[in-house]
DNA sequence: TTGAATGCAAAACCTTTGCAAGCTC
DNA sequence: GAGCTTGCAAAGGTTTTGCATTCAA
C-alpha cells in the first residue's frame, strides 16, 4: 500500500510537471495497472476496460501509457511482435529480457551491475534518465 | 578489406546454415550496407537502390535485413519512431544509445562492462547469443 | 475561463504476406 | 529439378491524428 501510493505520487508529479491533469480516466488507467501482475499492451488494458463496461476509450488508453511510462510507473516488457507491451514497474521489481528468436519464450533476468554501468552512463551524459530498453535476443537451449 | 571479408563470410555462413542462397539480390544489399556509415532503414537503404537504377525491390530489403542482424553484420540502431533502424557493426565497432526524449538527440556510448554482463546473462540462461537492443532514455541536458 | 482531455472516425504508417514466375544449386 | 527467392500488389495491424465536445483547475 506504502508502495501503491508512492507509485501514484510519481504519476502525478509527471502530469504536474508537464501541466496536465489528473483525469478521472488517467487515475482509472492509474488503478487498473496497478491490478496487473503480467505484461500487457494498449489494447489489452483497454479490453479489460470494456469488457468491464467502462467507456474509457482506446485513445485514451494509447495517450496515457507514455506518461505512465515516463513517471516510471509501468515500464517496457518485451515480446518478439512489433507491439509495445508493457509491466508494472513495481510487480516484480525491475528487470530486463531475455528473447528466444526461435520459439519466442521471454525469460526475465535481473541484473544489478548493468544498472549500475547504465546509471554510470547517463551521468557521465549529463541526461536524467526517465527509462530504459534492454532486451537481449538469442536462441535458447530447446531450440538449439 | 580483411574486415569486410570477414563480415561477409558471417553472413554467407548464416545463409548456409539455414539453407538460404547467396543470391546476386542479396549480396548487393550487403555490399550497399557496407557503404553506409550511419544509421539506416529498410526504406532509406531501398531508396538508395533506386536512385541507382537498381531494380531491387523494397520486399527483398525487408527481407534480408534480419539475416544481416542475425548474422551480426549490421546491428540495430535507435530512434525515437516506431521505425526499425540500423547501422553497418563495423562502421564504428559495438555501441548503444542514449536518446533524449524531447529532442531526440541520439547519443552513441560504449560500455564494455556492460557487454561483459550481458555476455554472463547469455552464458547463465544458456542461450546462443544472436543481438541485443539497448536504448536508454533520458532528458539531455539542455532540453533540462 | 482557459487550456487540456476525450471519443470518434479516419488516416497514417511501416511491414508482412500470398502468389506466380524466375533463380540457385 | 526441387526448393528458395523475388516482385507485385494487396492486406495487415497497430498507433496516431484532427476535430468538436466535454472536463479539470
Amino acid at each position: 500500500m506504502a508502495i501503491k501510493s508512492r507509485e501514484e505520487e510519481k504519476f502525478k508529479a509527471l502530469l504536474k510537471t508537464r501541466r496536465l491533469k489528473y483525469t478521472v480516466d488517467r487515475k482509472a488507467i492509474y488503478r487498473e495497472v496497478m491490478r496487473l501482475s503480467g505484461h500487457f499492451n494498449a489494447d489489452s488494458l483497454y479490453e479489460r476496460f470494456k469488457n468491464q463496461g467502462s467507456r474509457i476509450g482506446r485513445d485514451t488508453v494509447y495517450r496515457t501509457l507514455p506518461l505512465l511510462l515516463e513517471s516510471g510507473v509501468i515500464q517496457k516488457s518485451a515480446g518478439l511482435s512489433k507491439r509495445e507491451f508493457f509491466e508494472r514497474t513495481s510487480a516484480k521489481g525491475h528487470h530486463d529480457h531475455l528473447v528466444c528468436v526461435r520459439c519466442g519464450k521471454i525469460i526475465e533476468f535481473k541484473c544489478p551491475e548493468i544498472e549500475t554501468f547504465q546509471a554510470k552512463v547517463f551521468s557521465e551524459y549529463l541526461f536524467q534518465p526517465i527509462c530504459h530498453d534492454h532486451r537481449l535476443f538469442g536462441i535458447c537451449r530447446s531450440c538449439r
